[in-house]
DNA sequence: GTGAAAGCGCTAACAA
DNA sequence: TTGTTAGCGCTTTCAC
């Protein structure tokens, strides 16, 4: 295997064809003004000599990097993961580089990864908010520069940026009308951070639901955590501890719904018989759990998809895509978990 | 908010101080030619005009990018986000950006996913293979090119790169053995493409412990797949199906285990008594199915932490780092999918 | 310890 | 339709 030294330049390829470096230029990125069979010609000989495009030298005359920044909480949620899959499949279509960082749900992090990113100069930059992020500041860098913010899922509102969400007021609302349906008067609520749309909201869905049946609210049902597998178990025996028992739960995310299961059922009690349980994002976990998990179907791939079609299409027309919130479809999914009337078949 | 429009360069602190640019520049780099309080002078002045080193300049003069390509078959397994958690960890300790890219677990696919990266000038590779990578002459660009790459978990020998991975052989002959010290005979394997390391190797551990128990090996019993949740449970179907039915099964993977046991368990079939199970990865799934499955553990973090900082030492040495495998220690988790003998606490 | 100047490879304004 | 030319901002060799 020969190894080659030197990059093969458009300057070398317009002298073996006695052109000049801008007709290369131009060709290569088939700009109207060239004639077909030059580009054609230019085409077939660059290829041969093994020319490949120089970025750093194109973003240093363009002010621009072909490369969107990501942020997220963590990564390894089945969410995020899928979501991303969504964001990498549009993006590398539209041949944007991506570079993905974590905030590890901490504000302090997600203020070093924007601004890590920022330095990197991404052309724009898909965001879903840490559990504790208070203010906005930290954006103040990307507004003073036009780079475009898309939130998604965890969502804010600042300076006209675009959000892709669901309804979680609706969404939260549906659980916790479903769990008074099955027959639920105490119904414990386990959620996140308040300061995060996903939880307020699922939470202020919660609080209408009981309203609307004239149950009354009661403080000591709402819990607050980190939505941890630990914040589960720990939720569980909590509720052990209490007296009387609640007879629902609806959690704001599966994780947990699922590891309060399993340590209720640890201690004897009957899902759903004592207990009806509904959880949120429709997780593979949901359908293994016994029994499984109802829960809320959550379009996390289309909207990574969105975020980033949203993105992109501010970053080629910053006058078009003048939407604010893009809001998706999301699902209540009836399992065996919350069923206390009828049977399910299992 | 005022928005800045021009970038300020190291001309402009430049002027600013009365000093030269190369100064400047060789300031910012702590350079141990120039004397502390001028570094000191130009650090706070830069800070305070909002001067940013410009990656593309820097590039374009240097050589390499400051960026790491990564291939991935899928980010949506929770063994790939917590790997990649690890990788983004290391690699932004030493001020890496990172480009993710899936391969969707196709072979043309990973093609040019390579080519991508490597057009957008990563200073290395990181990458685990897709299922049916028949050759790794795609690799060639990269090695003609003393582009290092770095393998983790799906590997393969080529040009002495590193490779990080466990011990597969010896986990398919722990995980096979087990079964057996349980009183099972008639063992399935169910696994991926036999291309792949990860594969063959657990198959090989499964051949090794069904010869030293004297146990007739049936080909009949091995079963290759996607390794996907419906592969699970066509599996489970094709098992219901056999006469005699198998009374263990070893399987390569977590997702599939689960999958399998959920649709034998519909069928009415008991885990373990009438089949024993065994998965792979410790997912947190393996926690949740009843029974709790047995599977092997696997550092998936680690795997992902010590790939980048041997890429990283490779990078910064091209000497150094002349290792070519290195492997990381697994475990067998005994939980009650394989216990036909003693009871464990549930 | 600091400065001058050339050039990395590309693009776009302007010229022809 | 094609060519000329001037930089984008940084680094580094060489000179002082």
């Amino acid at each position: 295997m020969v190894k080659s030294s030197r990059e093969v330049t458009i300057y070398d390829v317009a002298k073996a064809l006695n052109l000049s470096p801008s007709t290369i230029s131009r060709a290569l990125k088939d700009h109207p003004h060239i004639r077909k069979e030059t580009k054609k010609k230019i085409r077939t000989v660059a290829g041969e000599m093994g020319y490949r495009h120089n970025k750093f030298a194109s973003n240093l005359r363009q002010k621009y990097t072909n490369t969107i920044g990501v942020v997220v909480p963590r990564l390894n949620s089945h969410f995020m993961a899928t979501a991303l899959t969504g964001i990498e499949k549009i993006t590398s279509e539209y041949g944007y580089g991506l570079i993905i960082s974590q905030s590890q749900e901490s504000w302090r992090k997600e203020i070093s990864c924007i601004s890590t990113l920022f330095n990197s100069r991404v052309d724009g930059l898909l965001i879903s908010l840490a559990f504790d992020t208070k203010n906005m500041n930290h954006f103040d860098i990307l507004f003073k520069k036009d780079i475009p913010v898309v939130f998604f899922d965890r969502v804010a509102d600042c300076h006209g940026c675009v959000s892709i969400i669901i309804d979680n007021y609706k969404a939260g609302y549906e659980a916790t009308s479903h769990l008074i349906e099955q027959g639920c008067r105490k119904i414990i609520y386990l959620g996140g951070n308040m300061l995060r749309n996903v939880y307020s909201e699922r939470y202020r869905g919660y609080r209408q639901a009981l309203d609307e049946n004239k149950i009354d609210f009661d403080q000591n049902m709402v819990i607050i955590s980190d939505m941890s597998v630990q914040a589960g178990t720990e939720t569980a025996r909590k509720i052990l501890r209490m007296k009387p028992k609640p007879d629902g739960i609806f959690t704001a995310n599966d994780t947990t719904a699922v590891a309060t299961i399993v340590e209720l059922e640890k201690a004897g009690i009957k899902i759903p018989e004592e207990i009806a349980v509904v959880g949120f994002n429709n997780e593979p976990i949901s359908q293994v759990i016994q029994p499984n998990l109802t829960t809320i179907d959550y379009p996390a791939r289309e909207i990574g998809e969105i975020a980033a079609t949203s993105l992109i299409a501010k970053l080629k027309d910053s006058q078009t895509a003048n939407l604010s919130t893009i809001v998706l479809k999301h699902n209540l999914i009836v399992r065996q978990s919350s069923l206390k009337n009828n049977n399910a078949d299992s």
